[in-house]
Parts: C-alpha cells; structure tokens; sequence
DNA sequence: ATTTTAGGAGTGCAAC
DNA sequence: GTTGCACTCCTAAAAT
C-alpha cells in the first residue's frame, strides 16, 4: 500500500508545486504592469509606496490606537 | 489634461492591486493544500523540503547532500 | 586534511551551542525578574508592554515621520 | 510611600532591560560566529541545520531522516 | 492549548 | 552586476 500513500502525497505535492507556478506568473504580471507604467514616465518607487500605503492603513491604525492605549495604561501605573 | 494623467495612474495602481490580491489568494491556496496534507497525516515541513529539493537543479542538490553529509560526519551526526 | 577542517567546523559549531546556551540562561533571568515581580504584585504583562514600547520608541518615530513624507509626495502626485 | 513603589517598579524594568540587552549581545556574537565561519568557507545554512540536529533527541533525529528519505523517494528524489 | 514573538530564508527592487 | 534593503512566509520558543 505504499504506493498509495506514495501517489497521494506526489498528488499533493505537484498541486502545490502547479500553485507556486501560478504565484510566480502573477508576480511577473505586477513587474509588467511596473514597467508599463514606468514606460509612460511614472515613478514606480512611489507607486509601490503608494500601493504600501493602501494596504497597510487600516490595521496601523489599529496598531497606532493600541500603542496609545498601552501608553496611557503605563503612565497610570508608573 | 491632468485629469487623463491621474486616471492612468490609478488604473495601474488598482491592476497592480488586483493582482497583488490574487497572488495573496493563491498563497492560501498553498496553505491549504499543505493543511490538507497534514490532515491525512503528512508532515508539512519535510514536504516544504522535498518541494524546495525539487526546484533546485540535480547537481545543486547534490551538492548540498554532499555538504550535509560533510558536516553531519564531522560533528558525528551519521 | 580533512580532520583539520573537522575540527575547525565543529569548535565554530560548538561555540555556537555554548553562546546558545549563555542566551537561554539569560532568557530564564527575565523570567525569573517578571516572577519576582510578579510575587509582588505588579502586572507583568503591562511591565512587558512598557519594556517592549521604551525599545521601540525611537524607530517608531522615524517610521511615522517616513509615512508622513511618503504621504505628501504621493499627494503632491495623485 | 508611593515612591518606594515606584522606584521598585522602575528596577524591576530596569533590570530586564539590562538582561534583554544582554541577550541581544549575545545573539550578535552568534551572528559573529557565522559570519567568521562563511569568511573561512563554511556553508552556514547547512551549519544551522546542523547545530538544529544536535539538539534534537537521536530517536526524533532519526525518524525525521527517515520520513524525509520516503518522502525523496516517492518524489524521486533518490 | 492557544496565541505571540523572535529569528531565519527566500524574493525582488533600488542604488551604486 | 552586485550589494544592500524591505517584505513575506515559516518555524520554533515563550507567554497566557
């Protein structure tokens, strides 16, 4: 029955091999869509900043209202 | 004209975005395909290994057996 | 020759381990200060979280001040 | 009394926050450590690994080499 | 047992 | 082209 077992796993292994092909395509995608918009004079290095913003903004916040919170906690005891 | 500028800009940063989404996406599709396998009684990180081995080129992965053999013999790991 | 590599290779390995070994301890001395603290009656995680936020002030500030600026540029182009 | 409190408090810190640069030192002269072992020509990825295995109890070793050369097997990896 | 945290490895971009 | 840097992910240790 190993070779069962020995089939599953190569199963479970080529699909996450097929996905990581598929990451990689994507990845070279966004350097496409970079270079396009490098092409017609824009910045990329504030693009990806920008982008970095965009995701970033709403847990910082969070995170901001945490340290403030902790803050005010350790003044009250210290 | 500045309108048509800024309009481009953001259609390459929303593509950029979109595609950041879908390659986020299929990282969890990895990580599910790997909870999948641990589920039927995989161990993940040795499959990490062998996925790793796989994408080197045969002579590179010789040479790192060779290497680990090396030291594991030094140390008295054999 | 060989054994001389060995040696070498396994005198690094072993400082290594005893280093290892010298920062466990001390890992295992912050414990046992947030113990006696605790025995004293102070609230150990918030002395964590203090502890925690005095390293990390200074590059907080920087980060923000960074995010700031990064702010005004992409404004200064969206 | 307040202040006796207080400054109790602020040795308790104190002293952890000694300790924790401590152990950061130390984590540095492991860094140092690598560092002088890959100037001399070591490979210290694998000498990670390697320092990995000597801590693992020789039973647990052997059954991770074991699960790894099935698994190499059944992906032939051999 | 669960969650958090520290550290390492791999990846990709930017600067020189 | 190569070095350094920032980011993501994973693992292992520690705290609750």
């Amino acid at each position: 029955m190993a070779e069962a077992t020995d089939d599953r796993l190569r199963l479970l292994i080529e699909r996450v091999e097929r996905l990581e092909e598929e990451k990689k395509g994507i990845g070279d995608d966004i350097r496409d869509v970079y270079a396009e918009a490098k092409a017609v004079g824009y910045d990329t290095k504030i693009m990806r900043q920008v982008v970095k913003l965009r995701k970033m903004r709403p847990d910082d916040r969070a995170e901001q209202d945490a340290i403030l919170e902790t803050y005010r906690a350790a003044l009250g005891l210290l």
